[in-house]
DNA sequence: CCTTTTTATATCACCCTCTTATGAACGGAA
DNA sequence: TTCCGTTCATAAGAGGGTGATATAAAAAGG
């Protein structure tokens, strides 16, 4: 029967990404950014320059909290603010140059680290890995998704 | 130089996984446990318990901030520091019934999201999830033993 | 228009968790 | 015993988060 068998699965995924999470967390010791700095800027890296209120809700922090961020991010020369003309009360955030760098030298050292890693792995491991792939970027959408 | 396609293979596993890992990150958002306050109440219940000493590294920090970890699980009542009778000096460190529950509740509320999103997913892509699951263990190995 | 309300950021005061530097207690070997 | 290494605790400070609140601009209402 279908439910019992995707119920046991479901449980075996959630076990299996919560230890697969803590090796991804320690892939990435420490660095100059946190994990919402460094997420924040791949955003702006992606989608482009955002309104401040766009930013703050999908990084899960609060308003103020995003405030500070971009502060400390403009002060560390890796995003700026620009006013927008059609609303003087809106802030728009962009990343710079020297924040596309720091975006690019964290993925280089963690796909780094991972590719240590996965040349440990067997052949038919590495391809179930790759064949995995699509379907975790659609579990991304659709959390992007629902949290809209 | 690695043979070509490996590379390109890493490479998309790598911008995958930084994707994913985002992902999994806001899937559980605030408990009143940290991330390392889990991961070590986690740690506890999964191979026992521990002294201090071997308990900071693995987790990725200092010794004074497991120290302080630990005075915190205790007032909370989710561990408790034990003395070993063959060394004056260490502190056993082990989880509590409710240390427990409270990694099992997290867990739960963790896997019911994931359940959520799981049920987006096509049964080829649920089935490709699945299949990785192994791989995935076994890059948590990898990691484990790359670190000792 | 002028007032009122809503929206978008910023600031304030505070808390939690980490850091480095240091101290204290115990164990083991000369 | 004495000395040194190990183990844990404490102290002081930095970083990043929160809620409450202030300010300024836009939008809405009479």
């Amino acid at each position: 029967m279908q439910p019992a068998t995707t119920t046991d699965d479901d449980a075996a995924i959630a076990a299996g990404f919560e230890h697969f999470y803590e090796t991804l967390r320690r892939l990435t010791p420490r660095g100059p950014l946190s994990l919402t700095a460094a997420s924040t800027l791949r955003r702006l890296e992606r989608s482009g320059p955002h309104r401040l209120c766009e930013l703050y809700a999908p990084e899960g922090i609060s308003q103020p909290a995003m405030t500070q961020l971009v502060t400390r991010l403009e002060k560390e020369g890796l995003a700026e603010r620009t006013s927008d003309p059609n609303d003087g009360r809106a802030v728009v955030v962009s990343i710079t140059e020297a924040g596309r760098a720091a975006v690019a030298h964290r993925r280089q050292v963690r796909a780094e680290a991972l590719s240590e890693l996965l040349r440990g792995l067997a052949p038919e491991e590495h391809a179930a890995v790759v064949a995995a792939l699509p379907a975790l970027e659609r579990l991304s959408d659709l959390a992007a998704e629902q949290a809209s």
